[in-house]
DNA sequence: ATCGATTGATACAATTCCTGTATTGATGGA
DNA sequence: TCCATCAATACAGGAATTGTATCAATCGAT
């Protein structure tokens, strides 16, 4: 096989058709430049330029040799740059799980500034629940998952990226829709529509530790898994409901949403969770941008 | 910049994942592998596996090289075998002249057998007159020229590739017509179309030696340069006319041809021309094919 | 826990290959 | 006919590559 660098002097001499002002381009003389052309010769067992002591010209041969040398040269710098870029983080292609909630408002900003800071990086994305971004981290189906912060695995690393308040959501001829800022007290002994405990286990800890800290008890009505399902009983006036602040972006027609005040100021948390031994640089690139999003205000 | 052979090694070890079995695949030992490896991953400033004493995996940078250097390996395997066969005259592209009267078959028959023996070659085709194909040739726009054996120059190769006899060509209610086998002397003191002594030297010099040699004396009615252009004066019955065999690929209505009898078998010539110091290998295919299409019976 | 086998990295000498200087041979122009 | 120019060749010095021997690390079996 030839060398890339005898088709760097190829591709020079060919434009230049003179040796010796081909050899200074190339930075050398031009003795060792006719022998690396005479090698290429050999290597390829066919004649790229027709040579007089007096001219140099190139053969049919050789001139569609010359494209495809040029094609090629074009490729292996490419390639090299690619790596370099893979390397950093610049490019590359990572599968992001995320959560039905998140999807409201985090992701889709997620996206966007990955678009903007990392535009060679190919994303998939899959929706799946906490659970199955665990198990699909461990089996490689997934590089990094934005889960609700419950199970912890050994080999698994994690952090914070993002945390809101809570809405009270209530249909819009209820009183409470007119009210400026709700408490949680408003909810006491009203119908409430609750996250199942199975199906939403981080939202229905979540919601029972402040109602309980605030000694509230509303009427439970329904227990459904998630967030969009609570809001369509609400819009049907089967009861009030708490979701995340993001859950705003949904816009449902009849349903009010209103700030919350809590116990704790972001309670309703997304964490990134990866492979501790996943070597791609992408992860903590993407973990990196997470985190700005946090402290960025959210869409209009 | 990196080197072809680096490429190798890296692919084989790529699939291998060991440098030993890697090593053993590319003729070589497993320390000289190594450093190729490392010169190769020092060229791109970019670690392409990761290693332990034990294991060796593709990092993702890695990965993604790993496409990028087949791909370029495959290019330089393609280019290689490309130049080979543009030398050998096997792929490359050609430009071809011909006159008007070999348009009607010798050119779609020479069309036919490159397409089918040189299926990689790229013909363009001119239609023109002899006298301007040579200054083609001299000009470079054109590779090969198929002509009337006229102008000889030098510098300039040829030879004949074709030859063929003559038709009578009479209008359908004429007597002639219904001959089988006329000859020349049917066309003593007939009105007779020819061909004009400017436009269409060569035929005008054939048929004047043809009539003179059978001492037959038809009566000119009008000078014509086009092969065509007489036939359709001999439709509208202005009179006879002599022209080339593959003429009878027009299919004129009204118009009958039958092979007469000349002194020659076949005085009507196509010669090949070339410059000689053309190298394309094309040209000499091109003539060889061109040589044998005159042995080969005409399409019916 | 220990020993042996296996694996990739390193050290170093021998060889190969490449480079540069000097020269030759050929060709076109004065 | 002579001179200038250009590519090829000869040859010596040096850089790079190769292979042998060896080391360090790791895994598996006892």
């Amino acid at each position: 096989m030839f060398e890339l660098n005898q088709l760097v002097c190829f591709v020079t001499l060919a434009e230049e058709l003179h040796f010796g002002r081909a050899a200074r381009r190339l930075a050398m003389t031009q003795p060792p430049l006719s022998r690396q052309i005479q090698l290429l010769e050999h290597h390829l067992d066919t004649k790229l330029f027709d040579r007089t002591s007096r001219t140099v010209r190139l053969t049919s041969a050789g001139e569609r040799f010359l494209t495809e040398a040029r094609q090629i040269l074009r490729l292996a710098e490419g390639a090299s740059s690619l790596a370099k870029k893979v390397a950093h983080g610049k490019a590359g292609s990572i599968r992001i799980g995320f959560t039905a909630a998140s999807a409201y408002d985090f992701v889709p900003r997620l996206v966007t500034a990955c678009l903007a800071e990392l535009p060679d990086v190919d994303l998939s994305l899959k929706e799946m629940v906490s659970g199955d971004q665990m198990e699909a981290l461990g089996s490689g189906q997934i590089d990094i998952g934005f889960i609700r912060p419950l199970l912890v695995r050994h080999g698994i690393d994690s952090i914070k990226v993002f945390a809101e308040g809570m809405c009270l959501a209530a249909p819009a001829g209820h009183p409470l829709a007119r009210k400026r800022a709700p408490t949680l007290r408003d909810l006491h002994e009203q119908p409430f529509v609750m996250y199942s405990p199975h199906e939403s286990r981080y939202f229905h800890e979540l919601v029972v530790a402040q109602l309980a800290q605030a000694n509230v008890q509303p009427r439970y009505v329904q227990y459904l898994g998630q967030v969009h399902s609570l809001l369509s009983l609400v819009r049907a006036g089967l009861g009030l409901a708490l979701v995340p602040e993001s859950a705003t972006g949904l816009h449902l027609d009849n349903v009010v949403m209103r700030p919350v005040a809590l116990r704790s100021k972001a309670p309703v948390e997304v964490h990134a969770v990866w492979r501790r031994d996943a070597a791609s640089p992408l992860i903590p690139q993407i973990v990196a941008i997470a985190k700005k999003l946090a402290h960025r205000p959210r869409r209009p």
